[in-house]
DNA sequence: TTAATATGTTTAATCGTTTAAATCTTTTTT
DNA sequence: AAAAAAGATTTAAACGATTAAACATATTAA
C-alpha cells in the first residue's frame, strides 16, 4: 500500500560510495576506458540488486528526447486503425519507443488538439492519418521541424513524407476486374470529401470505366459525408439498386461503407453476386464470413505501418531528413462476391 | 525546417520583466489575490501572444505526476480491445489525461515488460486486461502502491479493483436460452485456461445444463489453447459436429473463437441454425453480417471502459483508495442463429 | 511613531537525470 | 626531479518547470 521508495541514481551512488555522475557513466556504458573496473562492476551489481529503474521523465527532460511517438488515427476502434496501431506498436517497441495514441474522428480541430497535447508531452515524432482540411496543421508541424510520417492519407502537392497505397491503381484494378466479369453498370459508394486518397479511388474508378468503354454515369456514384450513418448508406444502396436500371456491380470505398452497405443489401434481400457483384476496399474478418465471401482490396497494413515507423525512427535516431513518399500496391483478393 | 524556438516560462518572464515564479503563479492561477492585476494581465497577454505551451515533461518531473495512464490489453488489433481503448481514450481526455497502450499477447512476460516500461515512464496508473499467471505481477503493482484497475479479467480471491461482467450469469442465460429453444446437446468452445472470467463462463454453462436437466458431457466441451489458430478451432468444430451424435447448439467463449468457428462451420457446409444453433460472446460487426445474424452476448464495453477510467482517475486526483469491484450484466442479443 | 499586517514580487531549491569541465592521483616521459 | 600524460572520479551546471520562503514596500493598527 505505501508506495515503495523508488531507487534513484543517488541511492546507488551512496551505497557504492561514489558520485552520481560515475554511476550514470557506468550504467550508460560511457567513458568505458576511463572507469575503474572494480568500481564499475560494483556499481552494476548494486544497481541490479536494488533493481534500479531510471526515471525516464528526468532522462527525457535532460536529453530532450522522450522516445515516445504520437499516433493519430481517425478512430482507434476501427479495425483499420487498430491493426495499424498494433504494427506500429511492435515496430516502435523493437527500437525502445512507446506510442501514445489519439483518435481524431475525422475532425481537424480534434486532430489539431491532439497534436498540441502530444507536442506538449514532447513526443519525438508523429505518425498521422491526416483528416480533411488538415494540410495547414501538417504544414505547421513541418515548419516547426517536428518529424512525422503520414499514413494512408497524404497531400499530393506537398513534400511531406508518407506511406500509403496506390489508390488509383487499386480502384482501377477492381473496376477492371468487375468489367472483366461482364459487369456493365458499375457503381461506386464513397465519401463526399476532398481527401486525396479517396479522390484517387474515384479517379481510378472513372479511368477504368473509360478504359473498359463503360458508361460513366453520375447516377452510378453515390457519395455520403464522412460521418454518415447506416441510414445514409442504405439510402445510397436504394438509389443505386432499387431503380429500373440498377447497377450490376458495386465498389465500396472503405470498410465502414461496405459494412453499412452490405447490411443494407442484405436487409433489402438483394442477392450477391447474382443481382449485384461487390468489391470493397480494406479487409475485415467480416468479409470472409459474409454469406458470400467478398472480393476486397487488401491494403498491406503491415508494410505501411512498418515502413512509416522505421522511417520515422530512423529519422529520429540518425537525424536524417524524412523524404519517403511511398505508394504500395494493394492486392485484389477475388472471392465469390464478384464472380 | 529549422526547429522553431520553443517558448519557455523564462521567455515570458523576460518579455514582461518579471521572474519566472510570477509567471508560473499567474498561468496556474495560483496566489490570485496576491498578484497585481496589471502584471497578471500582461503575463497572460504575452503568454498568449507567444503561444506558450508548457513543457509537460518538466512539469511532470517536478510534480511527480505525468497525467498519463498505461493501458495494457491483450491485443490492440482485436476489436474488443480497441473498442475499449477508444472509450478509455475519450474518458481520459476529458480529464486531461493521455493514454499509452501496449499489447501483451496473453503472455505474462510481455505484460510484465510493458508494466516495467510504463512504470519507468512514470505513468500515474494502469488499466489492465490481465493475462494468465499474472497475479504476481499485479500483486507487485499493488504492494508498490501503483494505482490500477483491471478490466475484463480479474482474480476472484484478491481485493484488486476491477470492472468486468457477470460471466457466469451471461453464460447461464445463453445456455438457458438455447435450452428454451429445445436444444438438447449444447456444446461449448472455449479456451483451456485458468483465467477466471473464462472459468466462470464454463461454470455458467455447466450450471445451466444442470438446471435445464441437460447432459453435461465432457465431449461437448472443446478447449483450445489461448494462442490457437483457425485450424485448432476447426478441429474442435469437427469433433463436436461431425460425429454420429453431434451437438445441436454451440456457445463460443470469445469473439476470436467465434470467428474461427464460424468460418469452419461455413467451410464444412453445416447450416446455422438448422443443424446447429450458435451463440457467442462479444459483439462484432461480423455477427450482424453473417449469413444468419448471430445471437451474441453483448458486453457493455462503454460502461466497462468508463467505470474503470473514472475510478482510476478519481483515485489519482483525489488520492482515494481504489476499491471498486464491479460485475456488470451482459445482454443476450437474440438473433436468427439461435432460433 | 513604531509595530504589525497586507500586498506584490523574487530568490533559490527542487524534481532525477546527464555531461562538460575541473580535480586529484598515478604513471610515464624527458 | 620536474613536466607531461594518462587514469579515475567529482563538481556543478544544466533540462524547464513549481513553490516554500525570503524580501521588499505600502498600508493599517496601536
Amino acid at each position: 500500500m505505501k508506495p515503495k521508495k523508488k531507487i534513484l541514481l543517488k541511492d546507488i551512488a551512496l551505497e557504492v560510495g561514489v558520485s552520481t555522475a560515475l554511476v550514470s557513466y557506468v550504467l550508460n556504458n560511457q567513458k568505458e576506458n576511463r572507469i575503474g573496473k572494480e568500481v564499475a562492476d560494483k556499481i552494476r551489481k548494486v544497481a541490479k540488486e536494488l533493481n534500479y529503474q531510471p526515471n525516464q521523465i528526468a532522462k527525457s527532460l535532460k536529453m530532450q528526447k522522450t522516445h515516445t511517438i504520437g499516433l493519430i488515427v481517425a478512430d482507434i476502434a476501427n479495425p483499420f486503425s487498430s491493426q495499424l496501431a498494433r504494427i506500429i506498436e511492435d515496430e516502435a517497441k523493437k527500437k525502445g519507443y512507446t506510442v501514445i495514441f489519439g483518435s481524431s474522428d475525422e475532425k481537424v480541430d480534434k486532430m489539431q488538439d491532439l497534436i498540441n497535447v502530444l507536442l506538449n508531452r514532447q513526443v519525438d515524432g508523429f505518425i498521422i492519418a491526416a483528416v480533411e482540411q488538415s494540410e495547414v496543421a501538417i504544414e505547421q508541424l513541418d515548419t516547426n521541424g517536428v518529424p512525422f510520417v503520414l499514413i494512408d492519407r497524404y497531400f499530393p502537392n506537398q513534400p511531406f513524407p508518407y506511406v500509403a497505397i496506390d489508390n488509383y491503381g487499386a480502384a482501377f484494378t477492381a473496376v477492371s476486374h468487375l468489367a472483366g466479369r461482364g459487369k456493365k453498370k458499375i457503381g461506386l459508394i464513397t465519401y463526399e470529401t476532398s481527401l486525396f486518397h479517396l479522390l484517387e479511388r474515384k479517379r481510378g474508378y472513372r479511368a477504368a470505366l473509360l478504359y473498359e468503354n463503360l458508361e460513366d454515369d453520375k447516377h452510378l456514384v453515390h457519395e455520403v459525408t464522412i460521418d454518415s450513418t447506416q441510414q445514409d448508406v442504405k439510402q445510397g444502396i436504394r438509389r443505386l439498386l432499387l431503380t429500373e436500371n440498377p447497377a450490376d456491380a458495386l465498389l465500396f470505398g472503405s470498410n465502414t461503407l461496405a459494412m453499412y452497405g452490405l447490411k443494407a443489401i442484405r436487409d433489402l434481400n438483394i442477392l450477391i453476386p447474382e443481382q449485384v457483384a461487390v468489391v470493397t476496399f480494406d479487409e475485415t474478418d467480416t468479409y470472409n464470413l459474409f454469406y458470400v465471401p467478398l472480393t476486397y482490396i487488401k491494403q498491406p497494413l503491415a508494410e505501411i505501418g512498418k515502413q512509416a515507423t522505421e522511417a520515422l525512427l530512423k529519422c529520429l535516431q540518425e537525424h536524417q531528413p524524412l523524404t519517403l513518399q511511398v505508394n504500395l500496391n494493394a492486392e485484389l483478393v477475388v472471392q465469390k462476391s464478384s464472380m
